[in-house]
DNA sequence: TCCCAGGCTTGGT
DNA sequence: ACCAAGCATGGG
């Protein structure tokens, strides 16, 4: 059923870096989801049932239903896949049950992806949590306190000169956070020549700001990860062509799922 | 104009 | 010592 959600799945497919499960038990799991300027806990049951925490019905329908793609039906690319012939993407929808492709906030994502060049998730978490701690709002959910993720004008104003971004953990790429800060605004705009424009935002950054940013799901970024998948089951390419407007969900199921068969967490 | 090789911060193994 | 969701750079 192409309703369903699995927040776990979600948080493990590296699509996003700030939505966290925080608690669980015998039955369900808690997670902290947080995008922009918002957070919001969401406790989802071992059923697949979910219900979330703290948050009243308009934020429901303005903010969470959209970040989570709620609202978007999956069946068409559900039937396209299995009805294909190609066993890696049936083993890998089956696999991804409940896989979203989250609708983010661009500012968010452009700099999340910024900075997860050559990288690593488990960095580029910690790293996006330092900035948040440094230059967000806190904020309190459910009594946990936490942080927004700075918008561009909120850094702007906080950080004066390249050093102030020192401690953050950015390394090599702490210059190019810094030119995109102080980069004129009307540059940053949802648009793939525009954004290749941006010091320190290439193909495959660009790509995924679109796919995750702005929920262009035409997008297929290409990484290390899906180079060598595309080598190793496919024989050197791929063709998305077929279901070119799922692509990104495409790449993300079979990213996740590849990474999954090499035992990577 | 296009292609390609080597370098780059940081932290984990 | 090597690797990790890449990118800018310079030389051929």
């Amino acid at each position: 059923m192409t309703t369903s959600l699995n927040l776990q799945t979600i948080a493990d497919s590296g699509q996003c870096f700030r939505l966290n499960r925080v608690a669980h038990n015998n039955n369900s799991c808690v997670f902290l989801a947080r995008s922009a300027d918002k957070a919001v806990l969401v406790r989802q049951y071992n059923d697949g049932e979910f219900d979330f925490v703290g948050a009243n019905s308009r934020e429901m329908e303005t903010t969470w239903k959209p970040y989570f793609d709620l609202n978007t039906d999956y069946q068409s690319i559900y039937d396209k896949i299995n009805a294909s012939n190609d066993q890696f993407l049936k083993d890998a929808l089956a696999f991804s049950d409940g896989m979203r492709i989250l609708k983010q906030d661009f500012w968010e994502a452009l700099v999340s992806f910024l900075i997860s060049q050559n990288s690593n998730i488990l960095k580029i978490t910690l790293t996006i949590e330092n900035l948040c701690e440094q230059f967000g709002k806190p904020i309190q959910v459910g009594g946990i306190l936490t942080h927004t993720f700075p918008t561009k004008e909120e850094l702007d104003q906080q950080i004066t000169k390249f050093s102030d971004l020192d401690g953050i953990g950015l390394g090599y790429r702490q210059k190019y956070l810094y030119m995109l800060i102080k980069a004129d605004s009307s540059d940053i705009v949802p648009e793939y020549k525009k954004l290749l424009k941006l010091h320190g935002i290439g193909p495959k950054a660009a790509s995924c700001a679109l796919l995750y940013g702005n929920h262009d799901m035409t997008q297929f970024p290409i990484d290390t990860w899906m180079k060598k998948l595309i080598n190793d089951i496919y024989g050197g390419s791929f063709n998305i062509d077929p279901y070119k407007e799922w692509a990104g969900f495409v790449q993300q199921i079979m990213f996740y799922y590849y990474r999954h068969l090499k035992g990577v967490k």
